[in-house]
DNA sequence: GATGAATGAGCATTCATTCAT
DNA sequence: GATGAATGAATGCTCATTCAT
């Protein structure tokens, strides 16, 4: 519905573009308005307040997220497969989309406690996708059968976002993609010997 | 040298509280001074600026954090206890320390950019007994000779500081303590059966 | 001409309610032009501008205002009758309209500076007709020959008015055409004994 | 205690002149505060906020207002003496000080409803004053006994009111203290032959 | 005539930092 | 060293008005 009014996308557009490229406390509604080609007032056509242009911008870009992962995994048979896609499609959209990755990473951490909480909502969908690929994997006997799901979530989710966020405070000097498959290996393997 | 002023920690020590009970944008400089029982331009005698609190909170608590985790694991041989000791030490210690559990996990991370720049050059040091740990594993053959060091590591902070930040917005309703060795155990073997 | 348009009393009506319900600062031609029934722009089609609208419902207003109370004191005979009538059938009229009565008496109070000396012309109307009953009373020797019949107008509208404004900041609670009689009394015979 | 401090006075006596003469609407903080030769932080510092000013205004300067009548009225004896040197007093006041007649009688009165309300209360003072003139000269038999104390404030309150703001709005242009006895004559003999 | 999406000027308030005492 | 009164820059949001359709 809301989709369908440009104006709207373009706006968080350009709020993404204008936070990546000014930091979270420098991105001011005027210069996201004059980003997007708009009044100031017409951003309040579309968004209640500032707060409300930073969820809703994470709740597209983060409902856009997971809709492709999970494109991606439907087609993988394991467990095992479905993993290592995941974390391939998680680093892969991140490569492809500097500003996505820094206002994700690093700018929108700094929001207050409140935006945080309603951005964790909005995240479940996405430790959803893990929590699943978890218990595929107890039933088929890929993964060990008395792994607390929780914590086996809280592991994959802290990792991928570790090496995401290290990556981005490295300036994106390496190649994030190369690192899925060995961080999927760990993740399967641990450190120990086997 | 700063040290031996006795205001200088009373002045952390209020900021720790401050930041706790208000949150981080709520933690003016004046409320900080008036917790502290001190004027507010005495804040200056001993700090440049407000980050300059922030950082120096973070370096002198986080001083404190790594040394008692390498106390307590250098009475540990193997890189399997020492690992298991880090987690337990790390849980107990923030356990302890509501206030600090709140500050290190919610409000500091709110902090700008650069601050957080400068809270990662602190975190190294905790990074590095990390990276202690696991060359001492490979070495003795205990952890998988071809593991990632780089990786390895942030697979074992991201999966330490997301629990510990779940059991926080948790409201610290569980016992973090009890999760230290089902963590361990996943870190070492991974989700895969083996 | 104006007045023939229908839409143009519909937007002055619409004006009265959402003025008397929602006080003047709150009273947005948006809002106006929704209690109408019309789309903001139509609004322009019928008035210049905001303040336009509010002098113009103050005449409109007004203007049915005197006409009534002349007619009502046309059919009667001495000047003390006829303030008699005045007094009963300004106080009938605003107990009979809710909506009026708040916004002559405390919203459009709060107008600007120039506005109010507009609709002080409109109500020049009003302090003519008491201007020519005490003319009149002073003519046929009901009223004291040296009355200076400026001093003796303001103090008949402001003793009316301020009665009516104390009665509407009373939520209207008691009954004001009751104190036509007794107020009509006091304008006549002052304070003083006889 | 408040009104030690000379900063306090220093911007309420440059909110009197700003809004005078810029009007209500074009009194900014920062133009007052420039007026009182502060910074704009600084009004902050004795005042809550910008309505707290115009309160506060309104109190302290009717707080004066009602005490040099009540002084003034003390030296009288009779009621009749007493109402006469309180609208002498009330129009010598205002005669004296442009300024507050034009903030009292015209400026403040486009304040919203909610501050308008706090106003009234002030102004209970001054009603009270009335009040027990009235009531002095009820018992003492110089107004008659079954005057309604209400209605007779209403009027004396109202006429002095509107006189005062009919003055103002014509500018001034005549000497309003003159009218102190006509208006006196008027109140106590009604309109009504004798 | 009628619409309503778009415009953009304007302002109260906070708070880190200074500096005279 | 310690104080705390004073500073002043910086910004999200509203709403009367326009004008392309």
């Amino acid at each position: 519905m809301k989709k369908n009014k440009p104006k709207y996308m373009q706006i968080i557009d350009a709020a993404v573009i204008v936070i990546a490229e000014n930091g979270y406390h420098q991105a001011q509604v005027s210069k996201i308005a004059k980003q997007a080609g708009v009044a100031d007032g017409t951003i309040y056509l579309y968004f209640k307040n500032k707060e409300d242009i930073l969820i809703s911008l994470f709740e597209e870009k983060m409902g856009e997220f997971v809709e492709k992962i999970e494109e991606k995994i439907a087609g993988k048979v394991t467990a095992e497969e479905k993993l290592l896609m995941m974390i391939e499609t998680h680093f892969q959209l991140l490569s492809d989309d500097h500003h996505m990755a820094i206002v994700t990473q690093l700018e929108l951490r700094q929001s207050n406690k409140e935006l945080r909480l309603r951005i964790n909502a909005v995240l479940k969908g996405y430790l959803q996708v893990i929590e699943k690929i978890i218990l595929e994997g107890k039933e088929t006997g890929e993964f060990s059968s008395d792994l607390d799901v929780r914590l086996a979530r809280q592991m994959i989710f802290g990792t991928i976002d570790e090496t995401v966020t290290s990556w981005v405070m490295n300036e994106e000097k390496y190649d994030l993609l190369a690192l899925a498959s060995p961080v999927h290996r760990l993740l399967i393997d641990g450190c120990g010997k086997r």
